[in-house]
DNA sequence: ACCTGAACACCGTTCAAGT
DNA sequence: ACCTGAACACCGTTCAAGT
């Protein structure tokens, strides 16, 4: 995808180009269209996110942008492509627990530092040189930890998944969001609190409801990969088992 | 939520109020709205689903929408209610185990028939009284199954966010979505195939896209469900063990 | 090769005005 | 109480035209 076919762009500097003569215009490519938009979803969020905003950003009529991408969808393809670009992967050598568990937190690292990134990335497919490596690792891992190949791609999603919404709870409420009206998790929380009947209609997130500040991140995080891993491992096991059995 | 403030609605049919007399207009209030957005949503799609669209098909001017509706986005929680609303809740005397298994089927068996539901719960927070009784019924079993309230209600979370994953992964390809351009997960799997390098670059992701067909999708589902389940009753143990330990 | 001007077909929403 | 007309401030995208 990236040395394939894909949209038209400037020319690798073939020897023969004339160079940048002094005054000329700032050099204005890909890189800096999916740079700027980067830096203007840190700003405004997912949300506020426009072709126009990005090229006035950019100091340029907005009808510029699609001479260097070919719509709005492949440019959050690509921004969500660079974030994934940061993302360390696993030595094949580690264990399938192991590997699991550095994507994971990878993954987290990674994620939490840009705003909106986790929605973004549960929104967008993993098209893209990046993601689709990593999607690759992961199905790798999962095929090196006995499992046929249509489950493995399934549970490479499915964990892929969960780990989306871990992050994005955890991103509720946070710095990044706290701009936003009221985020949800906190606003259903307040909403309980004032609603009269709630602790009889809903007592269970009415209590919970109450302890909704001091959450703790990490632990929360590291609770919830530990039922997945688990949970996997337990399949590990028993895939090898009926292995075991069938020979 | 239902009988507290919310949005200004025809009073509940007050003693005093006059019959409506023959020729008059259909009647048309908040239920229409959103049973009109739920048909809407099931021809066009989530993208599709525009409050200007909505309008057109009720043979009204758009304005007249927010009327019935604070805006867009209540709009579409309420859809998310309504949809909600079939979910059948676990009874409490059934077990741990089996109360997230009926959530979970439920769940699809819902959500499954609604196009676009999936992402439409993922992307809506869940307020609407149903959709909170859910949660409320979730976390529940979650303190009853001997969680402390803080991971309970973040186990809750995750849980919600693995069988939304689950069920989208699922619905991409299905038929309602068939008319969409090209379903993500089988344009990867096609896109791969043609791709000159991808054998090379994403090993066992080309392995896997000659399986994208075929899936059996209640089998993966239940594999995947049974990985969390599992995962989650192995911490129900932990938690039980470490009780136990303290006394 | 790269950008602008002008335009198209849409959005969500407000608000005064009608009935 | 409920709806319309007119308008506002936005969208994403195309395409001929400029340089």
């Amino acid at each position: 995808m990236k040395k394939t076919k894909k949209t038209s762009e400037p020319k690798k500097r073939m020897p023969g180009r004339p160079p940048r003569s002094a005054g000329e215009a700032v050099p204005f490519g890909r890189a800096q269209v999916v740079d700027g938009a980067m830096k203007l979803l840190q700003e405004v969020g997912l949300e506020g996110l426009s072709t126009r905003r990005l090229a006035a950003r950019l100091n340029v009529k907005s009808p510029a942008l699609y001479w260097h991408v070919r719509n709005k969808d492949e440019l959050l393809q690509l921004v969500a492509d660079a974030i994934c670009a940061q993302i360390v992967l696993p030595p094949r050598k580690e264990s399938f627990h192991e590997r699991l568990k550095t994507i994971a937190n990878e993954y987290r690292r990674v994620l939490t530092a840009y705003r909106d990134a986790a929605r973004l990335f549960a929104e967008q497919p993993p098209t893209g040189p990046h993601r689709m490596k990593l999607y690759d690792v992961a199905v790798e891992t999962f095929l090196d930890g006995g499992f046929p190949t249509r489950e493995a791609i399934a549970m490479a999603t499915f964990y892929r998944h969960y780990l989306l919404g871990m992050i994005t709870e955890e991103m509720r409420g946070k710095g990044e969001l706290r701009h936003t009206p009221l985020v949800p998790a906190y606003a259903l929380g307040i909403e309980l609190q004032q609603m009269q009947g709630a602790s009889r209609d809903y007592p269970s997130l009415f209590i919970a409801a109450k302890l909704l500040t001091g959450l703790q991140p990490e632990k929360l995080f590291t609770a919830g990969l530990n039922v997945i891993l688990n949970g996997l491992e337990q399949r590990v096991e028993e895939l090898r088992r009926s292995k075991r059995g069938r020979r």
